[in-house]
DNA sequence: GATAGATAGCTTGTATGCAAGATAATTGAC
DNA sequence: GTCAATTATCTTGCATACAAGCTATCTATC
């Protein structure tokens, strides 16, 4: 590719960069990252999850979710509790009232986010942007390698 | 929004985790990251940049930079050297023969992996895909906050 | 019930990324 | 010429993110 601005990976990063600003705005009043906007999301659909559910729903690195989870423990977002099946091993993640109200104000702050960008795209690009985003992210190196054939005829 | 992949913020971050990985596993063998290929990227366009030049192009952080510089300074692909202006506040950075030879095989690796994606996504919808993602990166907060009523006919 | 293999979570090391602020050098106003 | 403002870079501190490896625990098999 002959500009920097045609390669994907640096497309896409800097798209990225600029949502995730936007999002980092609109949450910062709560004092929640994107990361962990995601992490309340998943809880408030259902509770007392261990940290490998955690680190399968969203795709994340245990490392990475280990940090997180005690970052929000410590802001008094969530609290680790015994599993209460008795596996050691683990610990169930469950929300604090706090983590819990935010429920209602997150939801309505990253729903804003999400509209400034629809109506600057407007509905029809942004249903196909959507889509086409989803796609790459259920992109894995395993299925890229094994298909990526398929419509290949570079030859 | 009801689903986590609704969310905006949370879709591109998953979509360049993927695009990231593709690109890193294409350059690893090379000893460079996708960060740091944007980086060559500029400097086989022009080198002698200084620090706030690569800045402004790449729109990073000077920390960032600072410690990008740092590392590829130190695996040789480039080096700082006294600006020929004498101006003792920067440095201008110059390609090493190691970073400059590494320009057609670098290119050719990341040309397949976009190549990879826009075959998976077909010619139509890749366009669609890298206009839409160019419109985003060129969302800065200070447009959104003044203009982003433009076409916003949300009631 | 001893033990190999699997699982969950953590630690360490490295690489981005930004905010905030320190430092040194340059420029501009006077 | 002096000093304030600007500029370029770097440092520190924090937040993701992954790779690799460790420990504790559990499960399955014998």
């Amino acid at each position: 590719m002959q500009r920097l601005e045609d390669c994907l990976s640096f497309l896409i990063g800097k798209a990225q960069q600029q949502v995730t600003k936007a999002s980092r705005e609109a949450l910062a009043p709560h004092g929640v990252t994107p990361v962990q906007f995601a992490i309340l999301k998943v809880l408030w659909e259902r509770t007392g999850l261990n940290g490998a559910e955690l680190c399968a729903r969203l795709v994340l690195d245990s490392a990475t979710v280990t940090g997180l989870i005690d970052r929000m423990e410590a802001g008094g977002l969530l609290e680790r509790r015994a599993d209460p099946g008795g596996d050691r091993r683990m610990s169930r993640i469950y929300l604090t009232r706090k983590g819990a109200q935010l429920e209602a104000p997150l939801d309505a702050a990253m729903d804003r986010v999400n509209r400034q960008f629809v109506n600057a795209l407007g509905k029809d690009r942004a249903a196909n942007l959507w889509r086409d985003l989803e796609t790459l992210g259920r992109w894995s190196t395993t299925e890229r390698k094994a298909g990526s054939g398929a419509s290949s005829r570079s030859r």
